[in-house]
DNA sequence: TTATAACAATGTTATATAGCACAAAAGTAC
DNA sequence: GTACTTTTGTGCTATATAACATTGTTATAA
């Protein structure tokens, strides 16, 4: 047995919500179609206007998803974590890639070709109303974030992006949020300059709402950030 | 023949896309469920926070879908042409309403119960697809707008509303843009402040790019235009 | 170890844009 | 018609934030 079926075997096990809504000859068609890529740290995953061909799920590791703004400057538009599935949307738009992916650390991807999916979804209603469903969220999501990004001052953004991390990656014991940025991937998730995330977490802490260590961010004072988030 | 039975005849004609995938015994079942609601100008369509309950497709006039910003200030989402289906993600997300709509003018809206449409969907992957594919589509262009409205300079997100209103509403004979807007509205899509608006569009008057007469705007140098939402 | 580079911190300056006040014009109601 | 509100247009001021420059700090490599 390879190494390659080997992987395939193994994710199997993990990629739990839409494993679940598939019978046993679908399964056994992804088992057959489907493959596992490994990328290095920093690593491109797929580019702005590059072909759509893949749903993947990320089985391990952290991927950024971003778009290249005016000048250069960044925007971080989701942040995906294990086990979750992206890299879909544009071709079920019909669209290339209006965004970019790349590996935030080390990180493990299952490809399945989106022929593939399709081909299923057309017997399967229930993976048809997973793609409405998880679709339908991620654009609430951009629609509020559309009016947070806009509207809110610096220091409601940059709480927020911290509210986020820490729903999205949650906190270890020692209230330490369990994903180390530089502080210009915060500002780029913050809609804002590097200098300006650093000043406003330096605020932060003489607030004792938070402390710093290099990049390591632990949460002091949890409501009060969840107000300043809120608050704008 | 009662006259709300009148209008669905009606609307079934012109409901084109949704239409053309439906067998003959859904659209009996659409015919049957299906009603069609006339809205004033400015009358409220639905509100953040309420509870989702149709499928909506506008038959006739203009409808703004916006969101209550921090401290009363208002961003509009997108808008709404004839014929446009809209209403339905927070359905399909399982979440009330994130945004609110209402008439920018008198409108005829047909309302479709969720459930029926649910109830259809289990059967007809070409809905499935084709919700599939309008998500898809909205998701990346809030992915775009976001970006557009956090990055770009007050100039680059004017000239990019007026492109929008240029290819969503098209001109008349005379270029001018076929919908009227206050310049508050005008303000509220590009996420400024009336006085930038209007102080914006004076400028493009000065550039001749645009000539005003109240809220008519007609298109001097289209060209321009989307040269300028372009380089931000 | 030193050299080199990447990152973090912070002060200073410049500028785009918001906020406000007020006047003119246009709609709307009575 | 008059009174009233809403919208538009402008000028002025305040301010939030970007842009830049400098210095300190920490990693990485030679």
């Amino acid at each position: 047995m390879d190494r390659r079926h080997q992987e395939v075997i193994d994710f199997s096990s993990s990629l739990s919500d839409v494993w679940r809504l598939l019978n046993e000859k679908e399964r056994e068609l992804l088992r057959k179609s489907a493959s596992v890529q490994h990328f290095k740290k920093n690593q491109m995953i797929y580019g702005e206007n590059d072909e759509p061909k893949f749903l993947m799920c990320l089985l391990k590791g952290k991927v950024k998803i971003f778009k290249e703004g005016v000048g250069g400057r960044s925007q971080i538009i989701r942040m995906i974590k294990p086990v979750q599935y992206f890299a879909y949307r544009a071709y079920f738009a019909g669209e290339k890639y209006l965004t970019a992916a790349s590996a935030f650390e080390a990180c493990s991807v299952c490809l399945i070709p989106m022929p593939v999916v399709e081909d299923i979804l057309k017997h399967n209603f229930a993976l048809c109303k997973y793609f409405i469903h998880q679709l339908s969220v991620d654009l609430g999501i951009a629609d509020e974030r559309t009016v947070n990004l806009t509207q809110k001052h610096i220091r409601g953004r940059l709480a927020e992006s911290l509210v986020f991390l820490i729903d999205s990656y949650g906190l270890e014991e020692d209230s330490t949020i369990n994903i180390y940025l530089a502080r210009e991937d915060l500002a780029n998730l913050s809609n804002m300059t590097t200098s300006n995330a650093i000043r406003t977490l330096s605020n932060f802490v003489m607030e004792k709402v938070i402390t710093l260590d290099g990049r390591k961010i632990k949460i002091i004072d949890e409501e009060k950030l969840r107000k300043i988030s809120k608050l704008g």
